[in-house]
RNA sequence: GGGCGGGUAGCUCAGUGGGAGAGCAUCGGCCUUACAAGCCGGGGGUCACAGGUUCAAAUCCUGUUCCGCCUACCA
């Protein structure tokens, strides 16, 4: 049926785009660096911007955006400043990928026309996901996009490379890093994924030079003996004294190399004695340092033994280890083989395992910048929410290793340094330096390698601002109010931004950080494409519509714990979207021709005063929830308000008044209820703001868009505990007699007549006022307001506090029924009110416990009692009837 | 190895010191002119286990156990 133009059930579609174009029409998502009013600041956490939309998207953009819209009605001046990265690795593999597919690759196209291919990709797919981002509603200030290429971010990063560099904090070196043999790029140690794996430890025997015997070594890696310049020992180990000297024979290349003495050997492990190998392992490395070892490095770039290999050079490293294993045992020198499950090291984006290998890189030294980070935390000028986060971010900073920040890849920042092919000078510097310094060649070469993707992201806060010219928009918004994001970029990200923002801006670059869940499927597994249980965003999108997942999402984001979503858990919140459409062309329906508001305060009804109260408390209740970021409690507060109170108990109250003769209670009511329907629109907003939006523009006598209008406040309703406490009356009267209908199975379309027994006088002028409702609610046919009747005869009776509901029955009543009906309610009273008088009975308790706890308690049992006389009555009449 | 989180109704989970809750599912009754994507009513829990603290414990402490995640330079 359609009424005012309103469909049954709500069409997301046509509603969405609708209003998202005329919010950026009408410029309100803009931020205004000239405004007078308190400033929220979000940065967005940048997509990939070759990406397409994720769950872990969504969920992190909603809850932006919620915070976004709701600060902007609590009448902020708003940034959400959004923009994209350019991921280097991630978007040069697929761009690589593209061109595999045409039979090419990067090095035949060549470096310049490469990086002009990735723009062209960037522009073709590159709107994608800011389209995306914006079905899901999202208000960023879209005229402020960045993204971390752009040529002000360029500047950024290079002002921050060079000064860092002049401070000593940025130096290049040889040392061991993790190498992606695939993507054919060093990976900071953050990028490197550890997987536990079945492998196999080899015993191997590396016989003594000069004399009998042989020295045991465990090793899971034996490919890499080629490289052994050593076979360390603990000095401590009693089995290896008197070795001082003693050189063994290396396996298969029969080098001799030194038994040396290192405390790093544990004892405990494998056979005590350890191959050392300082170009492709870290430990070896520093070892190797601290002994001065030959660092001889047998595998290449791409993961194969090199000329250093001897007889395995070209093998991939992989094949290597099984012909040396092969070759190790035609020699009789490998002692066993154990099963053993250990870590390895594995790229975070193509998977394949990591080579640690030695090579020259640029790093940043982060040690002194953590520790500002790691201040800044504990003295809470950035605080972590939730706070359990704090201790995993002390405990990675305090542990950090320098940061290997250069990347052999062609998609990036390029790093602004230069090598003199005269003198050998290395040159830093912002621009590109035409002669050299030192000895004024102009030869010079610029540094062919990249930066980190990460290093530009961490200047993310303050280079989308402006960022090193000193402009408006860091003056207003730096530092940021909150950042919100997924822990798993907690290190990548978070710790990065910290360091870079109190380094060179002089402050933290958030006040607060908001670390939500990851979303999950709905066996609590981690959604990926190989498992094949990733539920689609933007299908959701189409199925139920933007509202309907934005609430799911709301609603599941409870801190610390991740969500798993589920289809039959948004259609859930799908209907209840549906049910906010429906309380809305209800009220619509009633309001079509009426004047605007005036009404008078006496002339409310109780069902006015209670849902206003409701409605301020409510608010109230949401605005502390969005204090400390609990979405869940914030989302259900408004679920369970404007499905269980405002629909299902004020509307149809309202109905009374709405279908009166009388004009003027008509009147009153159309009014109120538009008010009401302007303050539940508007609570709901921030979570739902499409369906929101179509309905204020339905509502007469609203201007502008929901959008701006004033969050709902006390002060506008009113606070009436005694409507709460009458309201709470009338509902128990109410449902104790649908409660008596339903289990005495009286049809609906039956009326009957009640016999309302209250004790007190108050209760007993509650009840008369209010009649009209328990008459239109129950179904009742007449009421009769009584004190202290005996249960009349024919009659189910429910009897809550001391107030007792007989439900006369018309014909044969059920006896049997009705005796088990008040049994079971007997054994649910006796059971409290033993509790209750258990605890009376305890001297301590009376003398111990809270005078308010004590009397509740006693409260509880005199009410207990009474209901139990009250219940027991009901049933010896009962059974005297029979 | 270290750390963190979790175990509450059939399922998914709220609830951090005083009356065990929600959504979904389930059962019974309703096409009541806002809504069957709905309305009304009902059933269902030894709050993982064992100790302890307390007048009082799902909640705080200790231990056990199971699950998940993060982290790590024992080859």
């Amino acid at each position: 049926m359609e009424s005012n133009g309103l469909a049954t059930a709500y069409e997301p579609g046509e509603v969405e785009s609708k209003w998202y174009d005329y919010w950026e029409e009408n410029s309100l998502f803009k931020a205004d660096t000239k405004s007078k009013r308190p400033v929220f600041s979000i940065v967005i956490p940048p997509p990939n911007v070759t990406g397409s939309l994720h769950m872990g998207h969504a969920l992190n953009n909603t809850l932006q955006d919620v915070l976004c819209r709701y600060k902007r009605m609590k009448g902020y001046n708003v940034l959400w400043q959004p923009g994209t990265d350019h991921a280097g690795i991630a978007t040069q593999n697929v761009v690589e990928k593209d061109l595999a597919q045409k039979g090419a690759d990067r090095h035949q196209v060549g470096r310049e026309r490469f990086i002009e291919l990735v723009w062209e990709w960037r522009e073709k797919y590159g709107r994608m996901i800011i389209n995306q981002l914006k079905r899901l509603g999202s208000s960023c200030d879209w005229s402020r996009e960045r993204f971390t290429m752009d040529e002000g971010l360029s500047r950024a990063v290079r002002e921050v490379f060079v000064s860092l560099y002049e401070e000593g904090l940025i130096y290049r070196g040889d040392y061991i890093i993790n190498w992606c043999p695939r993507c054919h790029t060093a990976l900071a140690d953050l990028e490197v994924e550890h997987e536990e794996m079945d492998s196999s430890l080899y015993y191997i025997h590396y016989p003594f030079e000069k004399q009998e015997g042989f020295l045991t070594v465990a090793t899971t890696r034996p490919e890499t003996l080629l490289g052994d310049t050593a076979v360390a020992v603990n000095p401590q180990d009693e089995r290896f004294r008197d070795l001082s000297g003693l050189n063994v024979l290396l396996p298969i290349l029969n080098k001799p190399i030194p038994v040396i003495y290192d405390k790093y050997v544990d004892m405990e492990f494998g056979t005590g004695a350890l191959k050392i190998t300082p170009a492709h392992d870290i430990n070896d490395f520093e070892i190797g340092n601290t002994h001065d070892l030959e660092r001889i490095r047998v595998i290449d770039d791409d993961g194969r033994m090199n000329d250093l290999a001897g007889p395995y050079q070209g093998m991939d490293r992989f094949e290597c280890r099984e012909k040396i294993l092969d070759d190790l045992r035609d020699a009789g020198l490998l002692e066993r083989v154990e099963p053993y499950r250990n870590a390895v090291g594995h790229c975070y984006r193509c998977k394949t395992m990591i080579e640690p290998l030695l090579s020259k890189q640029w790093f940043v030294k982060v040690g002194p910048l953590a520790e500002k980070a790691v201040e800044a935390v504990r003295e809470a000028r950035t605080r972590i929410v939730p706070s359990n986060w704090e201790a995993v971010y002390f405990e990675w900073m305090n542990n950090i290793r320098d940061w290997c920040v250069s990347r052999q890849i062609w998609w990036g920042h390029r790093i602004p340094a230069w090598y003199c092919r005269g003198c050998g000078e290395v040159i830093v510097a912002k621009e590109e330096p035409k002669t050299c310094p030192s000895c004024k060649s102009s030869d010079l070469e610029q540094e062919t390698d990249v930066l980190d993707t990460w290093f530009s992201s961490a200047l993310w806060p303050f280079s989308t601002l402006g960022w090193p010219d000193s402009t408006d928009e860091l003056e207003t918004y730096y530092p940021t109010s909150v950042l919100v994001t997924g822990f798993d970029i907690l290190f990548f990200w978070v710790a990065r931004m910290m360091m870079m923002g109190i380094h060179f801006m002089g402050d933290v670059p958030f006040r607060d950080v908001y670390i939500h869940a990851l979303v999950k499927d709905e066996q609590g597994q981690k959604m990926s494409k190989s498992k094949g249980n990733i539920i689609d965003p933007l299908e959701v999108l189409d199925r139920f519509g933007t509202d309907a997942f934005r609430f799911t999402l709301a609603v599941l984001a409870i801190q610390g714990r991740d969500i798993r979503l589920s289809e039959e858990r948004i259609a859930g919140y799908r209907n209840f979207i549906n049910k906010i459409w429906n309380a809305a062309r209800f009220v619509l329906m009633n309001v079509e021709d009426c004047e605007p508001p005036l009404i008078e305060k006496a002339e409310l009804s109780l069902a006015d005063r209670w849902i206003m109260t409701r409605l301020a408390r409510v608010s109230q209740q949401v605005d502390a929830c969005m204090d400390e970021y609990k979405f869940n409690e914030a989302a259900s507060a408004c679920y369970q308000f404007v499905w269980h109170e405002f629909c299902d108990w004020y509307l149809e109250m309202a109905k009374l008044e709405l279908y009166s003769e009388d004009e003027r209670r008509r009147r009153v009511s159309q009014s109120v209820i538009q008010i009401l329907l302007s303050g539940v629109v508007r609570l709901l907003h921030p979570f739902v703001p499409f369906i929101t939006e179509e309905i204020w523009q339905r509502l007469p006598h609203t201007k502008g868009s929901v959008m701006v209008a004033p969050f709902p406040h006390a002060g506008e309703y009113i606070d009436d505990e005694q409507a709460i406490e009458a309201m709470e009356l009338v509902k128990g009267i109410i449902t104790g007699i649908r409660n008596v209908r339903g289990e005495m199975n009286i049809p609906p379309k039956t009326y009957v007549k009640t016999i309302i027994d209250v004790g007190g006088e108050r209760e007993k002028e509650i009840v008369e006022m209010n009649r009209g409702y328990i008459i239109a609610l129950a179904k009742a046919e007449s009421i009769e307001i009584v004190s202290r009747v005996e249960k009349p005869a024919r009659s189910a009776t429910y009897v809550f506090g001391d107030i007792q509901v007989h439900v006369l029955l018309k014909g044969l009543i059920d006896y049997e029924k009705e005796r088990n009906r008040i049994y079971k309610e007997i054994r649910k009273a006796e059971r409290e009110r033993e509790l209750s008088q258990r605890k009376l009975a305890n001297n301590n308790f009376l003398k111990q416990a809270p005078p308010n706890v004590v009397e509740d308690v006693r409260e509880k049992s005199d009410l207990m009692i009474a209901k139990l006389e009250k219940l027991n009555q009901n049933l010896a009449l009962i059974e005297e009837l029979r």
